[in-house]
DNA sequence: TTCCGTGCAAATCTTTTGCACGGTC
DNA sequence: GACCGTGCAAAAGATTTGCACGGAA
């Protein structure tokens, strides 16, 4: 019944199979668990949950670090990934849905939960502004910063 | 007769001696010459970029990479400075203005440059949705990636 | 005199790279 | 069989920490 369902394989995974041989890459099993692990997420993780949570998996295969980090890279280049700069150390990677609204981050600055969030307003405001600034435009990225619901009662 | 000279101690310089104090710290040669160096910023600088123009600046004294960090650190600690993270390896902190307009960033993704924008409007948006939003919101970043113009054209 | 601010060097952490092996085409 | 994808280990780069000294209060 879920529309995501584990042994499925979803249009995202099918896209990103495509484009990447359709880009001359063959397969790889590190990279499908990879591209797996990202599906089904909500929002996005960074290089050493990804590997955390591919050795977690009981079922998934350990990918190594480096393979980690060289498929993200790939995946983003092909624009099937996106970065996320939360502030924290390191980068956080998350799938881009090709139709799907894209959305946004909240980071709380006390526990480093990362939540999404999306206003169709806020995009209005960014493509209207995008035309007016000296610079092509490809991407943008708002993050907002404070504490979460749990944080700012404690 | 421009607002900001070399010699004149700036509004900004002002506040940060004095929120220092008021926290209890001592002054020091270090970040006094850091404090000099951001408040004649346009826009962010990594540390390394901040290390090498106080080297570079004849007059300035020098200053230890350690110190930079240290003293950024506790900048962004009293909201004197903030971190802009624009996706290049590496944190890049600007001047906070208490009452001035907050302004954003672009970056080139081919070249690296930052230049700032702001827009009203975006602020508006911005203020509306943190209302909306599961956080207590206190601070937003927007980046806008992209080609600048001089590499869009080449 | 006390203790903070700073420089230096070593440590830490994230990310990248070199190299060899095994799998895909 | 050729060459890419991957693991491992070392390297690279940014940032942090430990320690000792000199200056601010």
């Amino acid at each position: 019944m879920s529309p995501a369902t584990a042994t499925a394989t979803s249009d995202w995974i099918e896209r990103a199979e495509a484009t990447l041989t359709a880009a001359g890459h063959r397969r790889g099993g590190a990279r499908r668990a990879l591209l797996e692990l990202l599906d089904a997420q909500e929002c996005a993780l960074s290089a050493q949950e990804i590997e955390d949570a591919l050795r977690a998996r009981g079922g998934a295969r350990r990918v190594s670090r480096a393979s980690v980090y060289r498929i993200l890279d790939e995946l983003e280049e092909l624009r099937l990934v996106q970065r996320v700069e939360t502030g924290q150390a390191m980068v956080r990677y998350e799938r881009v849905n090709e139709h799907a609204e894209h959305h946004h981050h909240l980071v709380c600055d006390e526990c480093g939960v990362v939540m999404p969030f999306s206003d169709p307003g806020l995009e209005r405001a960014i493509e209207t502004l995008s035309e007016r600034v000296p610079m092509e435009v490809s991407e943008h990225e708002i993050v907002l910063h404070g504490a979460c619901r749990d944080c700012a009662a404690a």
